[in-house]
DNA sequence: GTCGAGATTATCT
DNA sequence: GATAATCTCGACC
């Protein structure tokens, strides 16, 4: 009953927030709050991907099948499958045509920490439940199906950080392309946040047996 | 705590 | 066929 928890957000409010520069809403991100079913997480570290502007974005090379999602309307979620192993999501941002996102990656979980547990192994400590981009959305149970959802669909859900978080910023984590670019947010001092590690190069041409 | 390296598959050229 | 917005583990300090 306590519904700590601020409110979902309506999807005009949730329109008005993301129909944005990505620069501008990832920091505002921080301390907001997305559920899918059973779990909720508050988001602690965020990145903005600003479609043909950043050479890093998926977007960047045009549109694919695949970044369709990251040129329509704000309010949906881009989710892709990266390594073979991890899915990872992001939310739209600016209007229909503009390619930009902000990808999620880090959180602690506020609801259904039992469920995010059984998902993310029965020995996880809560501050690892959603550390690193494909964690976070192992732990939420989104996957490539949830891809091009709408964040008011009734699965999902967005509620806005009950007020503006301190945060830092920095260079983006593993990104091969435009490091120099300090588009990585979080929430200095929370354990949920990833340490920094510079994108490494996997120069293992050929990988033998 | 830091560091290095492998795993595995959708997507694009 | 090459690439990739990652994670986890083992070795070491």
């Amino acid at each position: 009953m306590s519904r700590s928890v601020t409110e979902a957000a309506s999807r005009p409010a949730v329109e008005a927030f993301f129909r944005r520069p990505a620069l501008q809403v990832a920091p505002e991100l921080l301390g907001s709050v997305v559920s899918h079913g059973p779990v909720s997480l508050r988001l602690t570290e965020v990145e903005a991907y600003c479609g043909l502007d950043d050479p890093a974005s998926h977007a960047y090379r045009g549109e694919t099948p695949r970044t369709k999602v990251m040129f329509g309307p704000p309010g949906y979620v881009y989710v892709y499958f990266v390594y073979g192993v991890h899915w990872a999501m992001n939310l739209v941002c600016e209007h229909d045509g503009v390619a930009a996102a902000c990808l999620l990656r880090g959180a602690e979980v506020i609801e259904g920490e039992d469920v995010a547990r059984q998902r993310r192994g029965e020995s996880t400590p809560s501050a690892r439940l959603a550390r690193g981009p494909g964690n976070l959305a192992a732990a939420l149970g989104v996957t490539g199906t949830d891809s091009g959802r709408a964040l008011w669909d009734g699965t999902l859900s967005w509620s806005p950080a009950p007020e503006p978080s301190a945060y830092e910023q920095g260079p983006r984590v593993g990104v091969a392309a435009a490091a120099d670019r300090n588009w990585r947010f979080w929430i200095p001092g929370n354990p949920t946040v990833s340490a920094y590690r510079a994108h490494k190069r996997r120069h293992r041409g050929t990988r033998g047996r």
